[in-house]
DNA sequence: TCTGGGGTCCTAGGACCC
DNA sequence: TCTGGGGTCCTAGGACCC
């Protein structure tokens, strides 16, 4: 086997139609007709199956659209415990192949095979195993991209869907990276490959023979520096082997947030705050599971246009204590002024966060003494500031 | 009946400090 | 007087990804 395999050694797994695949794995009535994993009223489609996409539907349309499109569908509500539990599944089935694997999200990851070839065969024969291994032990199919390097083996997956394998050896990256329309590569979205296409900037070839600097004045200089490399494939990022946060093991969240589209949009401040608190309890739970505090308290809120905006406020310390973060995200939100603006959606984040060990204990716990005046001081500052009618909301809490 | 919810990273300006 | 140049923190917005 020796170079060309071994430096072909990155396998992009993706799941196909991930969600749809497992919400009908067990519904021999829902193979043979189109479904979307979604609902909910104000919703997007989160997964739909190949018969669905026929119609048109995509992840991420607005659901409306989507029953527009495929009226006849069928459609699910999404069960996260059960894609959790197959996901896991999945990424176990995974590392018996190589402990080098990188959880990209539930439904996708890199592998690093260059350890397994002597035990397992070739990176084409190791994804077909793989392949084979998910269908029979889970019942759902997935993609995989095999190549030298993470980016390209991602855009290979993409190119093997549905249920099928793509290998790019070394000599071909180039022939296969540079037809590609621009928005095919990460971290181009609708904005940049549409400020690209306007300066002819087609595919990736022509991103490739773009000079780096025009390309950097084009779309900022960290995004063209990426995709510069991107175009010629030269990005050697290693596999990092990791997992999601959300299935524990992970890097640790930089910030955790909560936020809900309102059923009808609503001006009512009493609706708006109880929600504001309802998220702020939710966040604050979910931080004291994963033990950190954070200083820089933000809150979303968007309009019935869907404009959005964001207001945030640094702490002098970082707080786990719903009060706290609760108290200044109302700040935030009158310090806003808004008179009768109708809002469709509410947020609160917290961010800068850090492992609670490291923070102040009085501060953090909430004991009695130090974390009530702590609280009053808050409110004397947020009163001096915003006028007591800031601080009543926290009334709500008792 | 348009347009979720969870995140990350980048940019840019102003404040502030040395 | 003709005006430095980092570096860091904070805030707001925007783009992107799954």
């Amino acid at each position: 086997m020796g170079d060309r395999s071994s430096a072909c050694s990155i396998l992009h797994v993706d799941m196909d139609a991930f969600y749809a695949s497992v919400a009908t794995r067990d519904r021999p009535d829902l193979q043979d007709v189109p479904v979307i994993v979604g609902g909910g009223h104000r919703g997007v489609v989160l997964s739909a199956n190949y018969l669905a996409r026929q119609y048109g539907v995509r992840s991420a349309m607005p659901n409306t659209r989507a029953r527009r499109l495929c009226p006849q569908a069928v459609v699910v509500p999404p069960d996260y415990d059960l894609f959790g539990q197959v996901s896991s599944s999945v990424m176990e089935n995974f590392r018996r192949v190589t402990p080098l694997v990188e959880v990209l999200s539930m439904d996708e990851a890199f592998l690093d095979v260059r350890g397994s070839v002597r035990r397992l065969g070739t990176p084409l024969q190791i994804a077909e195993q793989l392949r084979a291994t998910v269908h029979d032990e889970q019942g759902v199919t997935c993609s995989v991209g095999v190549a030298s390097s993470v980016s390209v083996a991602k855009l290979a997956s993409r190119r093997a869907k549905p249920d099928g394998v793509v290998v790019v050896p070394p000599e071909e990256v180039t022939s296969f990276l540079h037809p590609l329309d621009v928005g095919e590569l990460y971290g181009v979205g609708e904005k940049t490959q549409a400020m690209l296409h306007r300066l002819g900037l087609i595919t990736v070839g022509d991103v490739a023979h773009t000079p780096l600097r025009t390309l950097q004045r084009a779309v900022g200089e960290g995004l063209g520096a990426h995709l510069h490399a991107l175009a010629w494939g030269t990005d050697r990022r290693a596999i990092v082997a990791r997992n999601v946060s959300a299935f524990g093991g992970g890097d640790p969240d930089k910030s955790m947030g909560a936020q809900e589209t309102f059923g009808r949009d609503t001006d009512d401040r009493e609706v708006i705050l109880r929600e504001m608190l309802r998220l702020t309890a939710k966040v604050t739970s979910r931080m004291r599971v994963a033990g950190v505090a954070g200083r820089t308290v933000a809150i979303t809120v968007r309009f019935a246009d869907f404009t959005t905006i964001t207001r945030s406020r640094t702490l002098p310390e970082a707080t786990d204590v719903t009060q706290e973060i609760y108290r200044t995200a109302t700040g935030l939100y009158d310090a806003l002024g808004l008179q009768r603006a109708r809002l469709r959606l509410v947020g609160v984040r917290v961010e800068g966060l850090v492992p609670r060990g490291t923070v102040h204990r009085q501060l953090v716990l909430g004991e009695r003494e130090r974390g009530w005046s702590d609280a009053d001081r808050a409110v004397d500052r947020v009163t001096l500031r915003f006028g007591s009618a800031a601080v009543r909301p926290a009334s709500l809490l008792s």
